[in-house]
DNA sequence: TTGTGTTTTACGACCTCC
DNA sequence: GGAGGTCGTAAAACACAA
């Protein structure tokens, strides 16, 4: 299967359309992801050569990640009474404010949730 | 087994900031 | 203009009831 949508030229072959990583990637993902929501660039990159992902892959999966607690804190809010407190001050919503984050290691989310070892 | 719903990678469009 | 954010979506992978 190759990409027909239109406009766009890169395509993707079907040989390769996604990867499943591998339990330790995703372990090893999700433990820097409890630590901090927005992934430094230094730590990108040590955890794409650790992991043996590319920095972009490593990014991809963050951006996922963050999609995936926002969809998870939606139902929560449409089911108040699984409500509890929330593990983290609030994702930033606007870009303006993410951009805040940007440059090395800026915010690091120390909650009770995350259990940073 | 298979039909169906959900989750997981990966991308494009669009946005903001420097 | 490039980097990286969200949002929406495609399609593979997975879970599970029937």
């Amino acid at each position: 299967w190759i990409s027909s949508r239109p406009g766009i030229g890169k395509t993707r072959t079907k040989d390769k359309y996604r990867v499943v990583y591998t339990d330790h990637q995703r372990q090893e993902l999700e433990k820097e992801f409890q630590y901090n929501r927005y992934i430094s660039m230094r730590r990108k990159s040590e955890l794409s050569m650790s992991l043996n992902l590319s920095e972009r892959q490593v990014k991809i999966w963050f951006q996922n990640r963050r999609a995936k607690e926002r969809k998870i804190n939606k139902k929560k809010l449409q089911h108040p009474q699984f409500v509890r407190t929330p593990p983290c001050p609030p994702p930033p919503s606007t870009p303006d404010q993410l951009h805040l984050r940007r440059s090395e290691n800026k915010t690091r989310c120390l909650n009770s949730d995350s259990d940073v070892n």
